[in-house]
RNA sequence: GGGGGUUUAGCUCAGCUGGUUCAGAGCAUCUGCCUUACAAGCAGAGGGUCGGCGGUUCGAACCCGUCAACCCCCA
């Protein structure tokens, strides 16, 4: 049969990928074995695949592939997560575009419509994980707005909230005047924007042409404006201190306060205090008693504390007040500067400070054991240095904003009977929440008073509860599966939501597991372009992953992708790596061509196959050292490398063509049989990798019964490495590759057969002499007394070596070419012996290093005598 | 402003507790080959004052100090 040259992907990746479906080799149930789990970050049900997924879904896949392979019961929990703000964002566009606006609709409509649009869009991104070789367990794909999974949800808030973690509040939060929503901390991005610093003067009560002059980047929000405060060291301002200036515009009476907070250096040293519109502002507030007054509406436009201005949008009333201060004299001057501003992650709408009643989960205690168990290792972290930044963050945690202005999530089970914010109960069902109010109230509260919370919680705020709530382990406690499957193993995820998921998850952990959610976390970079950018929609510079696999293959990209991507390290990435995977799995494809075009005879196996064997048998499981070592240290891509090379230059490039009989010859049976064993071995190896093609030519090599399927076949074992082998091969590659040489140097076809002498006693005959032979594709290898004249020679381990070559050889080049290896070799004496007569070192060295130096001086000496000869012999 | 990290070949990275004249890999580059498994290939080669300066040491890419550049996180 006619096997195609090159290696097409597509139909053994449809092909394998349904069978091991059909065959159930994904799923997992507990049984006696080493459970080894992993949870998949969900990601949004309405996302599509990018280049972030492809990574970070191909480090789990090889993970959890190796572990099926080393006879764990690999469990891979696949789901979505409903992302409220960024799929609620996604619906009110798309009824935007279809003229419905979402005030029009109950809040029952509006979700009728998201749910609709989540079943149409709801897990594309799943479908495409699979063209990847997704190895998950489908039957267990979970949405964190599944009805199980909500009940959990919903249960933890209650529970928080009696064990009194969780509370309302009023509080600085950031609004989202966009999306109409409280964000966290954590969804607030920052960025250098240009801007202008505003010098205003207010006139200062009771004297005449008195003023004070503040800077601020913000002019609209004077009209909020509820004191000044100045340094109380600041000599300027003393005598200011306890008076009051009025308010530009609006001539408002507000007080001159001092607190160390106002840095003296920037601006004027005088701080305008809004507390209503700056974190710290509010802070200082708290502190003065100030009051606050609050300018905007929800939508970012200006309220009825904004005078004549009520109605306009933020932005508008900068511009306007500018000209207004400008005009009435108030404006002193504006400078250009740089400065932060926060930006919504989801609408990228700028920030607004803002006082609202929220939720928040008192996050102090809750984190203590998250902390101290990444901290003492029992979760350990790859690569380790993110311990830092997640110290840090720990050890400073705000309380979490957990309520979002939103439908699209969980709404929070909080009921009110009365106007009065105090006036609520929290309870799992209306009729629970009957009960506890008429209770609370004194009274018989009717349900009609009664009045569910309007709000949504954080999407995090299910996330968060993942590993545990995808085995039930909230609505059933103590369930076979939770029991078996908790704590997960491994974690692969962003360090970008080290915070938002990472820490959260571990604190749920130990909240309601009383055990760590996982035991590693490795941390992917982030995938960039090849300026450096970071790949994203907007700037349109990611390659569709869907796209690659049909042009590479799966495994092509699985490969691409990994090649250079180092925990933690971000990925430069470019197609040109897949299609350095693509050659790879052509490269065994080719190998299996070679292997399956010998025909075997009954014939004697010829000496050089016996050592190449015995060569590569050792090199294998030196390989294999290497990379278990990689993978258990998290080393992905250089476990990815170590394959690559044992595969392309020990199997392809030395081994095949070391037992590779001449053309249209036949095989020895022992030999192809070993041969066929390594192929088997070098297969299972790749297979985490490049899953498809492993399986496609594991079958190809041999008939195999049902049930033996690559997939599930056992990881290659472990044996002990003999080095005297592996050095015989590598002096015969040194001897190998400086044949070549000469053979390129002097342009000797690799047909035409070449006599090698070894000046050497000839006990040193070795088998591996065979190895020479073949590969270096000699008529004769003799060992002589005498050096041989009229020929190339060159030495390897203080051996030398000459290939005749009659009058072709060049005297002069050879030549020099021995004085250059001399001025080397007595360069390299000299070092050597400084070292060995400085005083100093004899005295202050181990005993192996001194002895390596005499070595190396030894050596040094020998060679040094060699080409002296071979000089005086040209 | 606070914290963390990085700086080694053109690119992306290794280099464990300091010890083969100042060092490795993959890709890229150059040269020669369509050698019947693979040109998506084979063979060979070139390329680095290990960010700068100073120190410790018999010995520093590795330890210490300092300067510089870049990146990330937090405020």
């Amino acid at each position: 049969m006619e096997i195609a040259k090159t290696y097409e992907p597509q139909l053994a990746q449809e092909k394998w990928y349904q069978y091991w479906l059909d065959k159930g080799y994904f799923h997992s149930t507990p049984d006696h074995r080493e459970p080894y789990t992993i949870v998949i970050p969900p990601p949004n049900v309405t996302g599509v695949l990018h280049m972030g997924h492809m990574l970070n879904n191909t480090i789990q896949d090889v993970l959890v592939r190796r572990a099926r392979m080393l006879g764990k019961n690999a469990c891979w929990v696949p789901g979505t997560d409903h992302a409220s703000i960024a799929t609620e964002a996604k619906v009110v566009q798309k009824l935007k575009a279809e003229g419905i606006s979402k005030s029009d609709l109950t809040r029952d409509e509006f979700l009728a419509h998201a749910f609709q649009w989540k079943d149409k869009h709801g897990g594309i991104i799943l479908e495409q994980l699979k063209r990847l070789g997704a190895s998950c367990d489908w039957e267990r794909t979970h949405f964190t707005m599944d009805p199980e999974y909500s009940q959990s949800v919903i249960n933890v808030f209650i529970d928080l909230f009696q064990k009194g973690k969780i509370y309302r509040g009023v509080r600085m939060v950031n609004w989202d005047p966009e999306a109409l929503t409280a964000l966290s901390d954590e969804e607030v991005n920052y960025k250098e924007v240009n801007s202008k610093l505003f010098y205003v003067r207010y006139q200062v009560v009771g004297e005449a042409d008195q003023w004070l002059t503040i800077a601020t980047t913000r002019p609209e929000t004077i009209l909020g404006d509820t004191a000044i405060c100045v340094h109380p060291e600041d000599e300027r301002y003393q005598k200011l201190i306890g008076k009051t200036v009025m308010v530009p515009l609006i001539n408002r009476e507000i007080p001159v306060i001092a607190d160390a907070y106002v840095d003296k250096d920037f601006g004027t040293g005088c701080l305008k205090v809004t507390p209503a519109h700056d974190p710290n502002d509010y802070e200082l507030g708290q502190k003065h008693n100030l009051p606050s007054i609050d300018l905007f509406n929800d939508n970012g436009t200006l309220n009825a504390h904004g005078a004549h201005y009520q109605g306009k949008d933020r932005f508008e009333v900068r511009r306007e007040i500018e000209k207004e201060l400008h005009d009435k004299g108030f404006l002193v001057k504006t400078e250009d500067i740089i400065n932060k501003v926060g930006f919504s992650e989801r609408t990228n709408a700028v920030i607004e400070p803002k006082l609202s009643l929220q939720w928040f989960v008192s996050m102090k205690e809750l984190a203590a054991p998250a902390l101290e168990n990444v901290m003492n290792g029992n979760i350990q972290f790859h690569p380790d240095k993110f311990k830092n930044t997640y110290r840090h963050w720990m050890e400073n945690v705000k309380d979490w904003c957990i309520s979002r202005q939103l439908w699209w999530g969980h709404r929070i089970p909080a009921w009110y009977y009365s106007d009065r914010p105090a006036d609520f109960v929290v309870a799992k069902t209306q009729e629970e929440a009957l009960v506890l109010a008429s209770e609370k109230a004194g009274r018989a509260v009717s349900a009609s008073e009664l009045r569910q919370d309007e709000d949504v919680l954080d999407t995090w705020f299910s996330s968060w509860l993942w590993p545990i709530s995808v085995f039930n382990g909230l609505t059933q406690p103590n369930n076979p599966e939770i029991n078996y499957y908790y704590p997960t193993n491994d974690l692969v995820t962003a360090p970008e939501i080290m915070f938002f998921w990472v820490a959260r998850m571990a604190i749920a952990g130990y909240e309601y597991m009383g055990q760590q959610p996982f035991k590693n976390v490795y941390y992917t970079g982030i995938v960039r372009d090849k300026l450096g950018r970071k790949m994203s929609k907007s700037l349109g510079n990611s390659p569709d992953p869907i796209d690659l696999i049909n042009q590479y293959g799966a495994d092509g990209v699985r490969v691409g992708i990994l090649i250079s991507s180092p925990a933690g390290n971000d990925l430069p990435f470019d197609s040109s790596q897949c299609e350095q995977g693509r050659n790879f799995t052509n490269k065994i494809w080719n190998a299996y061509r070679l292997v399956s075009s010998w025909e075997v005879r009954e014939i004697e196996q010829p000496l050089s196959s016996k050592v190449a064997i015995e060569w590569f048998e050792n090199r294998f499981a030196q390989v294999l050292k290497e990379i278990n070592d990689n993978f258990d240290k998290f080393r992905i891509s250089d476990a990815l490398m170590s394959t690559y090379k044992l595969v392309w230059d020990d199997f392809c490039s030395w081994y095949l063509e070391m037992i590779k009989p001449g053309y249209q010859q036949p095989i020895d049976r022992a030999t192809l049989e070993q041969t066929l064993d390594f192929f088997e071995r070098i297969l299972k190896i790749m297979h985490p990798f490049t899953p498809f093609v492993a399986e496609e030519l594991y079958h190809a090599l041999r008939e195999r019964p049902a049930g033996d399927d690559i997939v599930i076949a056992q990881w290659p074992v472990s044996q002990e490495v003999a080095t005297a082998p592996l050095q015989q091969f590598a002096f015969n590659e040194k001897v190998i590759t400086q044949i070549r040489n000469i053979r390129k140097q002097n342009n000797i076809a690799t047909k035409i057969k070449l006599e090698l002498f070894i000046k050497a006693d000839a006990s040193r005959a070795h088998a591996a002499d065979s190895i020479l032979i073949k590969m270096g594709n000699l008529s004769l290898l003799q060992y002589v007394d005498e050096k041989v004249a009229q020929a190339n020679s060159f030495i390897v381990d203080g051996i030398e070596f000459f290939v005749p070559f009659g009058e072709q050889i060049d005297l002069e080049a050879e030549k020099k070419k021995l004085e250059e290896e001399m001025v080397y070799t007595q360069g390299f004496l000299k070092s050597v012996q400084a070292k060995l007569q400085n005083q100093k070192f004899m005295a202050g060295a181990p005993d192996a290093v001194v002895a390596n130096e005499r070595k190396k001086e030894a050596d040094a000496l020998a060679k040094m005598a060699i080409l002296e000869e071979k000089l005086a012999s040209l």
